[in-house]
DNA sequence: GCCGTTTTCGGCCCGACTGTTTTCAGTCG
């Protein structure tokens, strides 16, 4: 069970002991405990239990707990709060917005027990009246559980993974000789997926090889809740149903007379090969209206993971990440990375720890340092620097020329109509010193929404003044989102691969940008990290 | 439930933001 796991099973039973009004200090208790272990820098399952005492926060009471999760995966406590709460009402806690506190006025009050019969009760304005509720808050509710229901079922690509290698696995196991091949939205590498689909090549009865995660109901088998549709194909044709059930339909009308199946063929390659035809990998298969010449292009251009020669925007424990400079450095260089770009948050970034002008100061010094005691590795001076509200910067510009690398990112005041948005973000671009702009909308997939924003406006200026976008590889965000990307392109602007790494292991999330940029067929002469340590330099000072 | 000590019980309380208020409660990271 992972760090996240346990901690986020304290801020449920916090958040279930507050709805049902036990003792609030006694809530906070777990709050605290949900606080400190989330920020702890190793596995709470290797620590000894000397080791967990130290931490502050957990006592004997949390301690045990803990120990019951490690050892059952499971809390007594947290059960039995769950079972004394409808699903429904633990569904409304899950919503951004929506606390134990309004919650309670919901269920109690209200006596709404789901998000579909909350929704109802807005219609009819019946949130708006309660105490403590408002027309904004009644709007908001609204668009939030719109995007809540609209999204159930539905799951980022790193769960699918998980998911999907799960059922691979226990179906190999069982039969080793049948063959089984995901495809559909997993194969073609969606960010987000809402159904999984399996190909394999005997029939098999999967229901029981998946045990209790596998439900069939009226409209279909659902694995984890997700949509699982398994079909079974004839061993000949398999590779070829493969290809097609990866395919979109402008690809797949070009390829239904190109493609035949030969025999003996191992991988999909080699079925593109035998019919005289590059091979396209799934990931573009789906690409818009492009012609099977154009993606062959694509495809011979394409960025790929061992392109990417070094990690930028990363956080250290100056502002909310979890590793110093060096560990970061050192980690880095470990995964076959050149160089590493420190980006920690802005002064203004107070819910970050953000940087003032003395420790960044502080931070420069070390990041000496540190270069002056690594070989062959290069560690750069940057800043994640705010967008503030009226789209100026959160340092004098003296400051900020002091670093490497400046992305600009809008972290807080969310809320705002796409003419304040672009304006905003514009003003920002144009600020002589940004180079970057981080994470362009600030959605987080499947949880919130970004802030509107007129893409085409703004890759135009960026363009106009030669400012690199982000494509923040954190599978939450992939934001820009990779259909942008070729305008992006088309327009000159280059695009960096960008972790937003607050721990070592967030480094290797730039496989999954690494992905969505592929998808969105970003070239490996696009990609501005994979330029080499001298040629980033370069264009950096250009 | 945790913590600390003026040490086994009494106090505990991050800080900004939002929307609801009319001076503040609830939520979030």
């Amino acid at each position: 069970m992972t760090n996240k796991q346990i901690a986020n099973s304290f801020n449920l039973l916090g958040k279930l002991m507050e709805l049902h009004g036990e003792n609030p200090f006694k809530v906070r208790s777990y709050y605290s405990a949900y606080q400190a272990l989330r920020r702890l820098d190793r596995p709470i399952a290797d620590m000894t239990e000397e080791e967990r005492a130290e931490i502050k926060g957990v006592g004997k009471a949390i301690q045990a707990k803990i120990g019951e999760l490690i050892e059952a995966g499971q809390m007594n406590t947290l059960n039995r709060y769950i079972e004394m709460t409808p699903p429904g009402v633990i569904e409304i806690l899950s919503i951004k917005g929506l606390g134990p506190k309004k919650v309670q006025t919901i269920w109690k009050e209200m006596e709404v027990e789901s998000p579909g019969e909350l929704l109802y009760a807005c219609h009819e304005n019946r949130l708006m009246e309660m105490k403590g509720f408002g027309a904004k808050t009644q709007a908001d509710v609204i668009k939030k559980l719109n995007f809540y229901l609209s999204s159930k079922g539905q799951i980022l690509y790193p769960t699918a993974e998980t998911l999907v290698a799960e059922i691979t696995d226990r179906i190999s196991d069982a039969h080793p000789q049948a063959m089984v091949n995901a495809v559909g939205e997993y194969a073609m590498k969606q960010p987000i997926i809402t159904s999984l689909e399996i190909l394999i090549s005997e029939d098999i009865e999967v229901g029981t090889l998946l045990g209790d995660a596998y439900e069939f109901g009226e409209e279909g088998a659902t694995y984890h809740g997700v949509q699982l549709d398994v079909e079974v194909v004839d061993e000949a044709t398999f590779l070829l149903e493969t290809i097609m059930r990866s395919s979109g339909q402008d690809l797949l009308d070009e390829l239904e007379d190109r493609l035949v199946e030969h025999e003996g063929l191992e991988d999909e390659e080699e079925v593109f090969e035998a019919n005289g035809l590059s091979y396209i990998p799934p990931e573009i298969r789906d690409y818009p209206n492009a012609s099977l010449e154009t993606l062959v292009d694509i495809a011979s251009e394409l960025v790929a993971e061992e392109d990417i020669k070094g990690v930028v925007h990363s956080h250290t424990t100056y502002s909310d990440g979890l590793y110093s400079v060096q560990d970061m450095a050192e980690y880095s260089q470990e995964l076959g990375y050149e160089y590493l770009v420190i980006t920690d948050h802005s002064k203004s970034a107070f819910y970050a720890n953000g940087l003032s002008v003395e420790r960044v100061e502080m931070q420069q010094r070390e990041i000496d340092e540190v270069n002056a005691g690594m070989a062959d590795f290069q560690v750069l001076k940057g800043i994640e620097c705010d967008i503030l509200y009226d789209g100026s910067m959160d340092y004098e510009d003296h400051i900020l020329e002091t670093f490497d690398l400046v992305i600009a990112s809008i972290h807080s005041q969310l809320k705002m109509d796409e003419a304040k948005a672009n304006e905003r973000l514009i003003r920002a671009i144009e600020h002589p010193q940004v180079k970057m702009l981080g994470h362009m909308t600030g959605r987080l997939l499947l949880s919130r929404e970004g802030y509107p924003i007129d893409h085409a406006k703004i890759i135009d200026a960026c363009a106009a003044n030669g400012v690199c976008i982000e494509l923040n590889a954190n599978p939450h965000r992939l934001d820009i989102d990779y259909r942008w990307i070729k305008q992006a392109m088309d327009r000159g602007v280059m695009i960096s691969i960008n972790p937003d790494a607050h721990n070592k292991e967030g480094i290797k999330d730039i496989k999954f940008g690494v992905l969505a940029a592929r998808k969105g067929g970003l070239s490996k002469e696009m990609c501005l990290n994979s330029l080499t340590y001298e040629a980033f330099r370069g264009w950096l000072s250009q």
